[in-house]
DNA sequence: CCTGCTACCTGATGGC
DNA sequence: TGCCATCAGGTAGCAG
C-alpha cells in the first residue's frame, strides 16, 4: 500500500482503533523488519506505553507514544493485519499451512496489530524523538498538507535541475508521491516527465501542483471506499485501476489524444506517459 | 552538497 | 511442466 493516499487511508482507519490503547507486549517474528534496529530496543521503548496519536507524514505511519514514537513504512508490499487476541496471533502467524505472514505484532487489550511484508523491505522502527529518524527528518512538505502551496512548490521546482519524474519521486522535496501518482500527476498536467524541474513556467508549475493535489485526493477517496479491513489478510485497495490514465497502460490509447501510452525508463524505473500530449 | 547506481528481498508472470 | 529472466506501488548507502 505504498503511496500517500493508501497510507492516509490506513491511518484514518487505524486512528479510532488504536488511539488511547496501551501496548501490552511486542512480538518480533522476523527481526529483519526492524533492521538496523534490534528487537530489545523496540520492546523496551514500546511495551506498556499508550498510543496517544496516530499520524502520517509522507508514506510513514506514526504511532506517537507517551514517550517516543514508532514509525511504520510499508515500502512496496507491507501491510497490516488484525488478530482478535494473542492466542489467535500465535495460532495463525507464520504457520506452514494456511498461515498468515507476520513480521512484528503489537498486542493491545482489544486485539493485536500485525505488520507484514513477505519481501522484507518494510520497516518498523522505534525512536525517542522524531528527529532521530533520518528518513522522517529529511522529508519535504507533505503533498496533502496545507503547507503545500503553489508558491512553495514553484520555489522547490526552481531549485532543482533534475527531470520532473525524479523530482517528484524524491521525498526530500515533496513527500508522498511514488511511481504511480508521479506518472498520473504528470499526465494530468500534460507535462513531459523528462523536462527539468526548473524549466517549468509559472503556469506549468501551477498546473502540476493542481494535478498532484487532485490526483491524490481522488485516489484517497478510492482508498476509503471501501475502507481498509485489517481483519482480512487478503484485503487490498480496490478500484484504483479505474482512475489511472497513464500508469501501467503501455500501448493503450491516451484518454486525451488517443496516441499510445509509452513506457520509458528513468533512473531505472518505469515511467508511463503520452509522448504526444505531454510536452 | 548533488546525482546516479546498486543492494536489499520475495513472488508473480511470461517466454521458451 | 519446469526453468529462467524480468518486473514490482521504495529507500538507504555508497562512490564520484
Amino acid at each position: 500500500m505504498p503511496e500517500l493516499p493508501e497510507v492516509e487511508a490506513v491511518v484514518r482507519t487505524l486512528r479510532p482503533i488504536l488511539e488511547g490503547q496501551r501496548i501490552r507486549c511486542v512480538h518480533v517474528f522476523h527481526p529483519i523488519a526492524l533492521k538496523p534496529q534490534r528487537a530489545p530496543c523496540l520492546a523496551e521503548l514500546a511495551t506498556d506505553q499508550c498510543i496517544q496519536r496516530v499520524d502520517r507524514k509522507g508514506k510513514y505511519v506514526l504511532l506517537l507514544l507517551d514517550r517516543g514514537l514508532l514509525t511504520l513504512h510499508f515500502r512496496l508490499d507491507g501491510q497490516l493485519v488484525w488478530f482478535a487476541n494473542g492466542a489467535e496471533l500465535l495460532e495463525r502467524a507464520n504457520v506452514k499451512e494456511n498461515g498468515t505472514h507476520v513480521d512484528v505484532a503489537f498486542e493491545f487489550g482489544k486485539g493485536v496489530l500485525g505488520f507484514a511484508d513477505r519481501r522484507h523491505f518494510g520497516r518498523v522502527h522505534a525512536w525517542d524523538r522524531w528527529e532521530d529518524s533520518s528518513g522522517l527528518a529529511s522529508l519535504g512538505v507533505d503533498a496533502l498538507s496545507k503547507d503545500f502551496t503553489v508558491a512553495r512548490f514553484r520555489d522547490l521546482l526552481a531549485a532543482s535541475v533534475r527531470p520532473l519524474k525524479d523530482f517528484l519521486l524524491d521525498q526530500t522535496w515533496v513527500a508522498g508521491l511514488g511511481n504511480i501518482y508521479s506518472c498520473e500527476a504528470l499526465w494530468h498536467a500534460r507535462l513531459d516527465p523528462r523536462r527539468r524541474a526548473k524549466s517549468l513556467r509559472p503556469e506549468e508549475a501551477r498546473r502540476l501542483h493542481k494535478a498532484i493535489v487532485s490526483v491524490l485526493r481522488r485516489a484517497l477517496e478510492c482508498c476509503l471506499h471501501p475502507a481498509p479491513d485489517f481483519h482480512d489478510s487478503q484485503w487490498w485497495f480496490q478500484g484504483l485501476q479505474k482512475i489511472l490514465r497513464a500508469y501501467d497502460r503501455e500501448g493503450e490509447p491516451c484518454r486525451r489524444c488517443g496516441a499510445a501510452i509509452r513506457r520509458i525508463e528513468q533512473s531505472g524505473r518505469s515511467t508511463y506517459c503520452c509522448r504526444k500530449c505531454q510536452k
